[in-house]
DNA sequence: CTGTAATTTCAGTAGTAACAGAAACAACAG
DNA sequence: CTGTTGTTTCTGTTACTACTGAAATTACAG
């Protein structure tokens, strides 16, 4: 069991709490906040001892974490412990959330409306409102998804520099092209 | 109670399961969707027989989509009955959830991540590396919030171009400034 | 003031997801 | 082959959130 400072604490906690409003589990969420602010890669026990859970739940978390690909597994040599090590990159855990969250849920959802608008269109005669708004709808999913598309496109490096332009992005949307 | 349409049914509860995964309570969400795709405004006692759920809980439901500016009262002449209209811009709906999401819970993070860098780097000589990850998250999160910024900032019609220009963001980001 | 239509609040219930602990499983050293 | 170390799977329990139905409240017409 690690002691952790009162930020580290503090931090750990709120993670949590972050993760729960946006559907993910508390414990996930906590796991991930402690390997990211861990000096070096921790193994499954000393993580369920100092966050006070079940080793058993500490072991069905890491792998979701690991699916998430913001854990990776290490090991030493010659020992047969698992060791795990969270990503350090603010960008590449962002990266990957973006990534996963829109592959399970934002594909699903397109593939779910381009169906309603579909079949909406064919009875369109008599309920022609659902049908527009299903398809302005699908529109949108549509943009979302493009510029997820070119958000991941980016590199490590063009991310970086991405996130000091800040005010020039308002600047191309005013201007247009 | 309302007969839906195939389509509108199956948009229905696809949003309400969306929503769960988000975080959203599953029967807000489906009274969101209905609401987004109903050609006129209807009553809490129809949305409560179409979805079958109590008429109690869509009471509930509709003042947390009120609050979370989805959904607006409207009267008829005379009448006392209150009636509920979805928004129906996506871009206004995209932008009054974005909104939301922030003060409700991006804003507090920021809020303990900024105490916990203070509080981390007064014993950063002990546990260096605490700090350095929470600094680096909390700008993270403050570049986040200046995207943010920027996005609710722009107007309808500016925010209805920039969905349009779609693959010049990326170019921005290549060439930097 | 009384009755009626409409909405909201509240307390108990039910349904779901997370969790702990035990048991099973795997890998390997000797 | 056997014992040891480590990990995962599974089942029953717990805790929590959503939900219902009833009671209370509000607004107003007559």
């Amino acid at each position: 069991m690690l002691n952790l400072t009162p930020a580290a604490e503090r931090f750990i906690l709120h993670w949590g709490e972050m993760g729960s409003r946006w559907g993910v589990n508390r414990t996930v969420a906590q796991i991930h906040a402690l390997l990211y602010i861990a000096p070096q890669p921790l193994d499954a026990e000393q993580i369920a001892s100092t966050l006070s859970v079940a080793r058993s739940n500490v072991s069905t978390s890491l792998r979701e974490l690991q699916a998430w690909g913001l854990v990776k597994v290490v090991h030493t040599l010659g020992g047969r412990r698992d060791y795990f090590e969270g990503i350090r990159d603010v960008w590449q855990i962002f990266r990957a959330i973006v990534a996963e969250r829109f592959q399970r849920e934002i594909e699903p959802t397109l593939g779910v409306l381009a169906e309603c608008v579909t079949d909406a269109e064919r009875r369109k005669e008599d309920d022609p409102d659902t049908w527009t708004r299903l398809g302005q709808l699908h529109d949108f999913f549509k943009t979302l998804d493009s510029w997820r598309r070119q958000l991941l496109e980016l590199s490590p490096r063009e991310i970086k520099r991405a996130s000091t332009i800040g005010s020039k992005v308002k600047n191309l949307l005013r201007t247009g092209s």
